[in-house]
DNA sequence: CAGTAACATGTTATAGCATAACAATAGAGG
DNA sequence: CCTCTATTGTTATGCTATAACATGTTACTG
């Protein structure tokens, strides 16, 4: 049996940690304790959800604008991407800061993958250069079934 | 001199009710004047952008529930686009329903171009093979400058 | 080590976006 | 005409996010 406050650093902590140390970014408890939740959740997770997760570490609800300035550090960096259309929060996969990506949102269990594409779709890339914009950043969001729910479904 | 109301119908409208009337939709006078609204708009409008321009025009605000139907009528049918990072509204361009689209987002002036690219990326589409993922629908939002906010941010 | 500038957090209030739930009405087809 | 279904009306409320201002903390600099 293994102790919940034993369970293993999430890997992608470590490297945004050495990250921050080497680019002298403050990754404070708060911050830090935003991103477990992030990291270690299987599902995108929403602002209020991360509110009613820390409540019940710390017995207060901290306050939305807490949390959003941790989301926003953590985002202003690349470490999380905001899900659009889900209003909530996923780590990338890797540790590593991105412009963009692409992910696969299950619209029956919620479940969402990240693609490891992390480069603007081609198809844009051209009307891009005709029309002289310059992209900061992107994803791309994929709406649909997982093969498990996608199966369970037909019955 | 021409006069607002005599405005030229949005070539979109045409397609659109042409669409509805073959497929036995009904195009009530909410809907359409919801859909005029977002089709006439150099912008994505907002569910609450909608409402104050509706209450110009008839003195009257209608409540949110009421747009919302609309606009949930014009998305099923895929006449419109919802800009998820915007939370606002777009006309597809060529009054053709699309499962999905790409657009580039001004950050700058707020103009967003709808690229002509109706297909998913083929990056994605690889993923989406091997994991017997069903895409139902989907977008790509690229924020950044537009060529004319770049150059005048230059200054 | 005191001063200070930049960064981070605390706190209150409110703005902005969206939907649940139930009632009333209008249209299409038998 | 009746009934079934689609649409609209109405009230209330929930979820998401930020403005504005006060306070504390850190790291640099002289």
């Amino acid at each position: 049996m293994v102790k919940k406050s034993s369970k293993k650093l999430h890997p992608v902590l470590r490297n945004i940690e050495h990250y921050c140390i080497k680019h002298g970014h403050q990754l404070t408890k708060q911050r830090k304790s935003v991103l477990k939740i992030i990291a270690n959740s299987k599902h995108p997770v929403g602002a209020y959800q991360i509110i009613e997760a820390l409540s019940k570490k710390t017995g207060v609800p901290p306050k939305p604008p807490t949390i959003y300035r941790a989301i926003d550090f953590l985002t202003k960096h690349g470490f999380i991407h905001r899900i659009e259309s889900l209003n909530a929060f996923i780590v990338f996969q890797d540790g590593e800061q991105h412009e963009g990506a692409q992910f696969l949102i299950c619209d029956g269990c919620g479940s969402v993958i990240e693609t490891q594409a992390h480069h603007m779709p081609r198809s844009a890339q051209a009307h891009i250069q005709e029309i002289g914009f310059k992209p900061k950043h992107w994803s791309v969001e994929i709406h649909g079934m997982c093969i498990i729910c996608s199966e369970s479904e037909a019955s």
